[in-house]
DNA sequence: AGCACGCCGACT
DNA sequence: GTCGGCGTGCTC
């Protein structure tokens, strides 16, 4: 027998299998889907069985090579996940072994380094009949300490190894009254605290639970549109009870950002241990051992980011993703797989629903639900006696010529005002470090990063200029190197600036900032969160990380500093992103019974994505921005595929664009748009050039051969080398 | 990815 | 003459 083999390499060149032979020792244990170490040319590597089948020499002009070792004792990849990979190889134009490493934790992955291992215990338990080992208690007399564990083992059965001496343990090994276990042990457990808040849903939680209760056997995919606050979580929870009871399995995805132990909480609390939890916080061989609780058995309930979606569970019930219009839940690097897809795939192959939850669906989505495609659910109310907080507009241009910079009169005031009340405020600037650019004030000179040339935002407290996209950083201007004046200004405003500002405004207040530079350390972010709800901080002034999901009953202000940073990025998403980056943070405001309020400072007052903010009125908004899209052909109505070439020589990446670009115009269908090319709005990121052609279709048949040949052609090229995102995020 | 093969420049 | 530069091609 023989087997083919997909090795670790993930190369466009080695997208394709090679057979090895199979000895004869092997030939009972192994499997398709396990892992295998082969010698390759001259390296030793490990590699994926695809598939098992007879040897037939004839059909080789070379002698094959002999598969060395078995990994594997059981498949890493079952059936399903064999064939998700193909889809997502298919779709994202990647090779099939990074579709299938990108589906399993590092610890499961074919690569000949990196060995996690899974964590054993030791136990003793007796290694004779309990009517032997009393015998020999009555005989022993003389050695009470091993008496002593003899006896508890009586009584326990199995105990942990090092609880006893180890002269002890070791005798009674020699004369064959106990032996030494080993048992896997996790390295996380779910410590459960007791909360007794019982979930009660009203009557229209109760009504759309119900509605997906009755058809769980059915491939629906649902949109749960429920404003802030209005409880979606506890829907979910009660699904997922049904689920388990139907002795199924259900996995739900949530925003890396709101996957705190809180949230995770709120589950234990009903499901006990019965669940896993997978993020980017846990070390590797966490990691593992939350997806050998799935593999195990042990648990039935998933909660995760992005990746979570593999989990290999084999009986799905339901699949729920949270805050469904978050951008993370598509990977933004190779293999470029959006989470929601992953999910629709496996929800068709379980036959089961698909929940996907927001307040602010994303416009393909909801537009899916009015079409009829999704089921739509609406929760439009919030929760008990809590309302919707006002939403105050300030047009900054006034209060510029009122003097008043940062922030406006108004939000002083209100801040002022809560600070008296002893309540919370949150405040929210797109914009991290201090300044955002530094500029001479005689000649214009801006310091910009010379990899990226994109200008670099000054760090008050490392005292330095960093680049927000390759790092690099650099030591303050003291001097323009252009014209030799000491005029240097610091413009625009980051999050380190406003914390100063806050700091000297109110000087009783106790300010803490969330951002990327305050939440690098393990486990910060949650100290962050933590202390705020403790009220340890009267203000928590961050970037976006503070918008999703966070809930704080003694927050009754929330004021947005520059609401214009997030409209103006010129991208066709910009507005929709807006809209639900200010409904996100509004919705932080008077969760409880404490009314709230939201600040919004904008230049852009007249703006629809600002204004139908302040009304909370998400319908007016998707009315307007489908008419825009519909009327500048962008998603929902064309689909959008980003071609982006790169090349360290301007020149040669020019070209090579203005090729695809005419290439693709040729070959496509005439209804299809090749925009292009351009230099992408980050036209160079550490030293590489960056172009791009977008393609608007409806369908395109010729589409996807048409990019693989690009792809391929671009393999051999050393100079320039091309990227393909299928529904970008970002254009 | 790594490693060998191969064909041109400056060196003990 | 040869050591070594890295361009090209192959790995069951």
């Amino acid at each position: 027998m023989v087997a083919d083999i997909l090795i670790e390499l993930g190369i466009e060149k080695l997208n394709k299998t090679f057979t090895y032979k199979i000895p004869t020792e092997y030939l009972d244990k192994i499997q398709i889907g396990m892992r295998v170490l082969v010698s390759f040319g001259k390296q030793k590597l490990e590699g994926f069985i695809l598939n098992i089948k007879e040897y037939d020499q004839k059909s080789y002009s070379y002698e094959l090579k002999e598969i060395i070792d078995l990994v594997d004792e059981f498949p890493v990849l079952n059936k399903e996940l064999l064939e998700l990979g193909k889809y997502i190889s298919d779709k994202t134009l990647c090779t099939l072994i990074s579709a299938y490493q990108v589906m399993l934790p590092t610890a499961l992955k074919a690569r000949k380094k990196t060995k996690i291992n899974i964590k054993e215990k030791s136990y003793v338990v007796l290694n004779q009949t309990e009517d032997e080992v009393n015998l020999y208690i009555q005989n022993n007399k003389r050695s009470e300490k091993q008496n002593n564990l003899l006896l508890q083992l009586l009584k326990d059965k199995k105990i942990e190894k090092n609880k006893f001496d180890n002269n002890v343990v070791k005798s009674l090994e020699t004369k064959g009254l106990i032996k030494t276990i080993k048992e896997e042990v996790y390295r996380l457990h779910n410590n459960i605290l007791e909360d007794t808040r019982k979930i009660v849903l009203t009557e229209k939680q109760q009504e759309i639970s119900n509605k997906v209760i009755t058809n769980l056997n059915q491939n629906i995919t649902y949109l749960l549109y429920g404003v802030t606050g209005s409880g979606k979580t506890e829907v979910y929870i009660s699904i997922i009870k049904k689920v388990l009871k139907e002795g199924k399995e259900a996995i739900m995805l949530v925003p890396e950002i709101s996957l705190t132990p809180q949230m995770v909480n709120r589950f234990t609390n009903v499901f006990g241990s019965n669940i896993a939890v997978l993020h980017s916080g846990l070390s590797l061989g966490e990691k593992y051992d939350e997806y050998r609780k799935i593999l195990n058995g042990d648990v039935k309930i998933v909660i995760g980011a992005r990746s979570a979606i593999f989990a290999p569970f084999k009986n799905i019930g339901i699949i729920i993703i949270d805050e469904e219009h978050t951008e993370s839940y598509k990977q933004d690097n190779h293999p470029r797989y959006h989470a929601i897809d992953i999910a629709k795939k496996r929800a068709q192959t379980h036959n089961c629903p698909l929940i996907l939850g927001s307040a602010t669906p994303s416009l393909e989505s909801f537009a899916r639900a009015k079409k009829g495609v999704y089921q739509l659910l609406e929760l439009k109310t919030r929760v008990g006696s809590s309302v919707l907080p006002d939403v105050n507009i300030i047009d900054m241009k006034e209060e510029i010529k009122n003097g008043n910079s940062t922030f406006s009169k108004i939000l002083l005031d209100k801040i002022r005002n809560r600070l008296e009340r002893n309540e919370q405020i949150i405040l929210l600037l797109n914009r991290r470090g201090y300044s955002t650019f530094i500029t001479c004030k005689n000649c214009g000179y801006t310091h910009k990063c010379p990899n990226c040339d994109i200008s670099l935002t000054y760090h008050k407290t490392s005292n330095m200029m960093r680049c927000h996209y390759c790092g690099y950083a650099d030591k303050k201007l003291v001097i323009c190197p252009e014209c030799g004046s000491s005029e240097i200004k610091d413009l625009g405003t980051g999050t380190q600036k406003i914390e100063e500002e806050l700091n000297h405004l109110f000087s009783d207040a106790k300010i803490i900032r969330m951002d990327v530079d305050t939440t690098t350390k393990k486990g910060s972010h949650e100290k962050i969160i933590n202390d705020f709800k403790k009220e340890k901080y009267n203000i928590l002034l961050g970037t976006q990380m503070i918008a999703k999901g966070l809930d704080f009953p003694k927050v009754t202000l929330v004021g947005v500093i520059n609401a214009d940073t997030s409209l103006n990025i010129p991208d066709f998403r910009s507005g929709e992103r807006t809209f639900q980056l200010l409904s996100q943070v509004a919705g932080r405001a008077g969760r409880n019974k404490l009314k709230g309020e939201v600040v919004i400072q904008t230049f852009n007052p007249e703006h629809y994505s600002i204004y139908l903010a302040k009304h909370h009125d998400y319908e007016s908004f998707y009315i307007k921005e489908m008419n825009l899209r519909h009327a500048m052909k962008y998603p929902p109505y064309y689909f959008i595929t980003l071609v982006r070439i790169l090349s360290k020589d301007y020149q040669k990446g020019m070209e090579a664009s203005k090729k695809i670009k005419s290439y693709l115009s040729n070959i496509l269908n005439k209804n299809s748009i090749v925009l292009g090319p351009t230099t992408s709005i980050m036209y160079k990121i550490n030293n590489v050039y960056r172009f791009q052609c977008i393609i608007k279709y409806k369908k395109d048949e010729k589409l996807r051969s048409a990019l693989l040949k690009i792809i391929n052609h671009y393999i051999t090229n050393k100079d320039v080398s091309v990227e393909i995102d299928n529904e970008p995020n970002k254009l």
